[in-house]
DNA sequence: CTGAAAGCGCTTACAG
DNA sequence: CTGAAAGCGCTTACAG
C-alpha cells in the first residue's frame, strides 16, 4: 500500500533495493547466489522477495547475459496422423525438462520446402538452441542450424556424425522382432515401408534385414515394398500378398498397418488365423483395435526429455556424447501367434 | 572484413550507426518507420541492413517496449489420441498467424491439476498473451490468466461471457447432422458421449437434443450415454443397443466411434446394412476406415489462425468480439444410408 | 530532419 | 561484504 506498490507494474530489482535500502547489485547477488554477500542481507532480500512474490524479468536477465532462456522445438508442419502421438509425447518430455531448468520452449513449424519460422526465430535471436524432432536424409533445418552455428540436438539419427543425435534403437528393435517371428517358423514374410527419405525408415529396414543376415540358411522368402504412401497402394499389395500365401505382413508404422488391417477386413481375412500382422512402431493409434497388434514400443517422453537435457548441457559448455541410443520394448500381442 | 565484422557477434544498431556516421536514433527510426527521417538517410540505412543481413534483436526491442513478442499456447499434457490432430492443426494455424505478425509461440503444457508451466511463463514475463486450446467447465488455466490480468483468448466455448472466445458451431453442426438422420427416417437412435466437464461435450449434446426439440411429434426413441471413457464400456453399451434394435449409433468423437466400430466388428455386424454409425467430430483418425464414417468436419487451422489474430488485435488495444462462431461441414459418408 | 540522453530490468567487472 | 557505474540492444520523449 506504500505508493507505487499499488500500480500493477511488476516489481523490479530496483524497487526491492530501494525498499530495503541496499543496492541493486546486492539484490541481484542475493537472487543469483553469485558473488559474496552477507548472510543477513541475503536473508532479508530473499524474505522480501518471497513475501512480495517477486520473480525476475527473464527477458532483461537474458539481455544482460546474452541468452534468451528459450529453446526452439522444430516440428513438421506436414505430418501423418500416426506420427502425432510421437510429437506430442516428445513435446511433453522436452517442455518438462526445459521447464525444470528455467527454460521455455518455442515452436517452429517447418516443411522441407519452408523453414522460415525457424529462420525467423534464429535471426531474431529468440532461441539459445534447437531440437529437431525428425531427421531426413537431406535435412533443410539441420543444414540451416549448422550453417548459422546454432547449437542443436537431433532426435532421430543422421549420417552426419558431427551432430549430436539421440534416438531409439530402431534397428535392433526391428531385428529382434523379426527374429522372433522367424523363430516361430514364419517362412513367407513381407515388409511394407514408407518414405525412405526419413532416416528412421532406413533404420527399420536395416533391422529387418539384419534378422535374415544373421541366419545361416533361411529357407523362406521375403518381399519388400518401400515408399508406400497411401491406402490404395497398400490394398493392392495386400491383395497380391494374399495370393502368394504370405504368412505375415510387417508394416513399418501404424498408419500402414492400419491400411493393411482395412484391406484384410474388407476381404474378411481373419487375423492372426489366416495371416499375421505386425507393426514396427506402436503409435497407440491402433491401441484399441481388435485384435491388438504386435509391435515395438518406445518411451518417447523420455526421448524428448533426454534430448532437452543434452541440449541444455551443450549450452552450459559441456561436452556431450555425439550419439545416444535409447531402448525399446517388443510387444507380442494378439495379431501374431 | 573491416575489423569487428569478423567476429560472430551479431550486428547491432550501434554498429550500423557508427559505420554510417549517423546516430542510433536514426537507424532505429529507419527500421521502425516511426518518427520523421530523411528519405535519403532512410534508404542508406535500409540498404546497409539489407547488404549485411542485419536483423534486430527482438529481445532488446521487447525490453524497451515492455513486450516479449511471444504468445503462450496452452496445451493439455494429458490427451486422447483422437484430439491430437486438433491440437496439431490448431498449432499450425496459430504459429503461422503469429509468425506473420512477428510473434513467436511458446508452449505451456498443463493438466487440470498442474499449471506450473503456464505460471512460470507468466511470472517470468515471457509472454504477452495466451491462447487456451481447450475449455473446461472449471478451467484452472483460464482462472489463472484472468486473475493475473493476462490477455487471452479461449478456443472453445465457456459460459463466462467476459472471456474472448472462438469456437466452431458445434451445437448447430450436431443439430444439422441429427436432423438429417431423423429426416431419413431413423426412429431408434443412440448417442454415446465423453467427459461432460469438457464444454464441447455439452455443446454437442445440446445440438443433438435441439434436433428433437425442433420436431412437433417424433415417434421414436433415443438413448443417451454420457461420460463414457473407455472401450470396454462402449462394448457393453453397443451390446445392449444391438439387443434393442437401435438403427443408428452416434458417437461424440472419433475415439468413441472407433470403439463402436470395434464392438461391431467383433460381432460381425455390417455397417451400414445392419446398423448405421456416425461421429460428431472428424479427427481424420478414422479417415482410412472402411466404410468411411459420416461426421462433422471443422477447419481447425483456420480456428487457430483466427484465435491468434484476435489475441494480436487485443494486444494492440483493439476491441474485439467476445464471441466468434465458425462454420462446419456435415459429411455424409458410407456409414449411413 | 537529426541526435544526445535516459530508460527498459537485469548483470558484472571494478573499486572500496 | 557492498555499491556506483557501465553495459546488454533496443526505443522514445525532448531539444534543436
Amino acid at each position: 500500500m506504500i505508493g507505487r506498490s499499488m500500480d500493477d507494474r511488476n516489481l523490479t530489482i530496483g524497487d526491492i533495493a530501494e525498499e530495503l535500502g541496499v543496492s541493486k547489485t546486492t539484490v541481484s547477488r542475493a537472487i543469483s547466489g553469485k558473488g559474496r554477500i552477507g548472510e543477513q542481507t541475503r536473508q532479508r532480500v530473499l524474505q522480501y522477495i518471497e513475501e512480495h512474490h517477486y520473480s525476475p524479468n527473464v527477458v532483461a536477465k537474458g539481455l544482460a547475459q546474452n541468452k534468451t532462456f528459450n529453446l526452439g522445438m522444430v516440428l513438421p508442419g506436414d505430418y501423418n496422423i500416426a506420427e502425432l502421438p510421437f510429437f506430442q509425447n516428445c513435446m511433453l518430455g522436452i517442455s518438462r525438462a526445459a521447464s525444470s531448468h528455467g527454460y521455455d520452449v518455442l515452436i517452429s513449424m517447418v516443411t522441407p520446402e519452408d523453414i522460415t519460422q525457424l529462420e525467423r526465430a534464429v535471426a531474431n535471436q529468440k532461441i539459445d538452441g534447437a531440437i529437431l524432432t525428425r531427421t531426413l536424409t537431406d535435412d533443410a533445418p539441420m543444414k540451416y542450424l549448422k550453417e548459422n552455428g546454432v547449437p542443436f540436438v537431433a532426435i532421430g539419427s543422421t549420417y552426419d556424425d558431427k551432430v549430436v543425435q539421440i534416438d531409439n534403437d530402431h534397428r535392433s528393435a526391428c531385428r529382434e522382432l523379426t527374429d522372433t517371428l522367424l523363430d516361430r517358423g514364419i517362412t513367407k514374410i513381407a515388409l511394407i515401408g514408407g518414405d525412405e527419405s526419413y532416416i528412421v525408415t532406413r533404420s527399420r529396414l536395416s533391422g529387418f534385414e539384419d534378422a535374415f543376415a544373421g541366419r545361416k540358411k533361411w529357407d523362406g522368402s521375403r518381399q519388400i515394398f518401400m515408399n508406400v504412401d497411401d491406402g490404395t497402394k497398400v490394398d493392392r499389395i495386400v491383395e497380391r500378398l494374399l495370393e502368394d500365401g504370405t504368412q505375415c505382413i510387417v508394416s513399418m508404422d501404424d498408419f500402414l498397418c492400419g491400411c493393411v488391417l482395412n484391406a484384410l477386413q474388407i476381404r474378411q481375412i481373419a487375423v492372426p488365423a489366416k495371416i499375421q500382422v505386425v507393426s514396427f512402431y506402436d503409435s497407440t493409434m491402433l491401441e484399441y483395435r481388435i485384435p491388438s497388434i504386435t509391435s515395438i514400443r518406445f518411451n518417447v517422453e523420455e526421448l524428448g526429455r533426454r534430448a532437452c537435457e543434452l541440449l541444455l548441457r551443450m549450452l552450459d559448455g559441456e561436452e556431450v556424447d555425439r550419439r545416444t541410443l535409447l531402448g525399446y520394448e517388443v510387444c507380442m500381442r494378439e495379431s501374431t501367434k
